[in-house]
DNA sequence: ATTACTATTAATCGAGTAT
DNA sequence: TATACTCGATTAATAGTAA
């Protein structure tokens, strides 16, 4: 039986991505199933939104969309956990801090559930880092999520920050997002115990590793 | 639709190749199928040779067999290749020859084959590595093969030779492998167009690494 | 050559249920 | 509780062809 990952795994084969013209009497061959088969499976996977494609009586010009290529790259990413090959790092760039959570950090509840949440007091500022937006994202997508909740002061509410265990050079931190800026961004930043910038002397435009850290 | 190869990597993601518990019911929830269906696909499973399983009325031991994580490694190998991210190397450890490289050199008509089929006229002798079986392999499986047909003089027929073209330490070479003795070993033999003993300066002993070579 | 529609055949699934 | 059988329902595959 012929699924969707399998014609897609040989379309990326055959096409790499790029916009390329196949024949379905080709790819029944491959596959053992009718060329009747063949082009319809291709239409239900550009119903999916996995490929684009052109069909025209002399071949289909076919290209795989972004979101047929993040499937195979999940695929290859759970591969690869599966036999001990995913072994991830995020390279980041030493930055002086526009972001907000010093300001999550100042308050009170926040320290209190951040400890609960992650096993240690945050030192009262971030580490910011400026990485790859695509990098980071594939990075921290494969960390496991650990939420802070939000909370009310009477005033008003505080939302949730999502919070992600790593190390920066053996030293146990977090990379945190406020919830309400969970959305892409080139800029991280990264709680920890201690002061990190002073303790591992850094300074800005230094270049910083960042490994997954799991208890 | 549920495809052998997704049942497998959950298998494998929960499994991790070992024997362990598993139930249908809990299966047929991540992947939204019947109960039913899910017993039956772990029948197929086995069928095919992909698992063993010992069914009881208190859930399903499973294992997921050598032919299994080989179907899944080759999945692994060809995600790599689509995404580049597949650039195998094998270690070697030059050792004085007991392979029959040397005979097959020896007869002009493999030499012209073999000329004609690699584009160099080979030294008329073999350079023996001895290498892990089991990554020697994994390497070979992965490189184009180019037969060199056989032929008879009158007097006896020659087999064919199995090769595929290398890079060793930027030199053109091939690893040949007689039919007759086509089957896993410890020792390769490589030819190349220079006596690379001599030029490469090796002794027995030392290490080298073999890359790829496409033309 | 092609792709892909329609009608028919074949395979797969799931409800009910035995064990 | 399990697994997994039978059998009717559903879905997918193919043959024949139109475009």
């Amino acid at each position: 039986m012929l699924s969707d990952m399998d014609l897609l795994i040989k379309l990326a084969k055959t096409t790499r991505f790029r916009e390329s013209r196949i024949t379905t009497s080709n790819y029944c061959k491959t596959f053992n199933v009718s060329q009747q088969s063949i082009s319809r499976r291709l239409i239900d996977l550009e119903k999916s939104g996995l490929i684009l494609r052109n069909p025209s009586t002399d071949g289909i010009i076919v290209k795989i969309t972004a979101i047929g290529r993040s499937l195979l790259y999940e695929n290859l990413t759970t591969l690869k956990k599966i036999f001990n090959e995913y072994n991830p790092v995020l390279e980041g760039k030493v930055v002086t801090g526009v972001g907000e959570g010093k300001y999550y950090l100042s308050k009170t509840q926040y320290r209190k559930k951040i400890k609960k949440a992650l096993g240690f007091s945050p030192y009262a500022g971030t580490l910011n880092l400026k990485v790859s937006i695509e990098k980071s994202g594939e990075f921290i997508e494969n960390l496991q999520e650990i939420i802070i909740a939000g909370f009310s002061d009477g005033k008003r509410t505080y939302g949730k920050v999502y919070s992600y265990k790593i190390l920066i050079k053996n030293v146990k931190a977090a990379i945190i997002v406020p919830k309400r800026t969970h959305h892409s961004k080139d800029i991280i930043e990264i709680i920890a115990p201690i002061f990190l910038r002073k303790k591992l002397k850094l300074n800005d435009g230094d270049k910083i590793t960042l490994k997954p850290h799991e208890d």
